[in-house]
DNA sequence: AACGCAAACTAACGATTGTTAGTTAAAATT
DNA sequence: AATTTTAACTAACAATCGTTAGTTTGCGTT
């Protein structure tokens, strides 16, 4: 039972207002207003205003697992994996730009599923560290503090969905291209 | 007339509870019950919810644009100003975790002053990204574009809040050093 | 001892919150 | 044509929100 059209446009207008303002500062009827209906009409569609939240973060949750999961599968060196992850985060953040939003701040409102999603965190962040790791033993990567490289990429990456919309003329090739040579290589000539 | 110890206190109960909930997730009895006492007896102190935001969001942003303003009357290469900045970030938000979650996340709240922080945050990224334009007409970054270089170093400077209190035991000068070689030079070898 | 004041209290306010119940009108299915 | 289903509606609910008014308490100063 995957949900209807109309319930995706309620999570796509809420996606929206819950960028602009947060999960908990957006209101039933404010996302009503948007869709033109009365605030009640909208738990024709879904169960309550927790659900939109949880649906938004939890699918991209797994879509950020599921990519991971085929780059490790993958038998390519560190860099290159780490190349993907890049490509993986411009790609989900540049279709994703409200989601994002949420997934990155309003997690903690999460109730049912909140630790669902922090197991999902986890993995994805251990993943990350052990492709760094591995990359320090082959060499292929400094032998710095991975956690601090890890923080480092991760925040960047997790912060495309602010600046993806004000760069909307920009390939999300080049600009994926552009990040790996900053992120792998920095900026110092 | 400077902020009295109590006032002081509340705003840095608030600013705990902000970090975890987000702004309008937290009701003012929520900060009283913290503080001990009944969610009236805050209006003692303070003129009302707002300026608990405001206070915590001003204070730092005025601290980040009087830091960057130092470093910029420096005269020294673009490669040192950007670690001077680094050191500033890493400085400023270990000293303030909680509060840099509303600078962070919470600014579109604001109402009277929401325009003298548009102001300020806008300033201060044009400085940043003409310390790196500067940077590359003088050969010592990257020929790459700016916007790029901005984004991806200040995302990560703006996530340090959240994982400083994670490495509480890690010196914040070797934390700078390190997030330094990172930023500036990359990761790989 | 009397006073002034700071800082707590109780009680309550109007507004807004997420949500439910019951109804209606149109569209889809039989 | 009759019936079921979908998706909107109005009305209202109990709970909670930020905030105000008026009162009480205890401490420092006169």
């Amino acid at each position: 039972m995957n949900p209807s059209p109309r319930k995706l446009e309620i999570i796509s207008v809420a996606s929206t207002l819950f960028k602009e303002k947060g999960y908990s500062a957006v209101t039933m009827r404010d996302i009503a207003k948007v869709m033109g209906i009365k605030a009640a009409s909208l738990y024709n569609h879904i169960k309550n205003k927790e659900e939109i939240l949880t649906f938004i973060i939890i699918s991209l949750a797994e879509e950020f697992i599921d990519g991971l999961e085929k780059i490790k599968s993958g038998n390519n060196d560190c860099i290159y994996k780490l190349k993907q992850i890049i490509i993986l985060h411009v790609d989900i953040s540049s279709r994703n730009t409200n989601g994002m939003a949420s997934l990155n701040n309003d997690w903690m409102h999460l109730k049912d599923q909140l630790n669902h999603y922090l197991a999902l965190r986890m993995e994805y962040e251990n993943s990350f560290r052990n492709i760094i790791s591995e990359g320090i033993l082959k060499n292929e990567i400094k032998n710095i503090n991975p956690d601090i490289m890890v923080f480092s990429i991760l925040s960047t990456l997790r912060s495309l969905y602010l600046w993806v919309p004000k760069k909307d003329d920009m390939e999300p090739s080049l600009l994926a291209a552009n990040l790996s040579e900053v992120l792998l290589k920095g900026i110092n000539k």
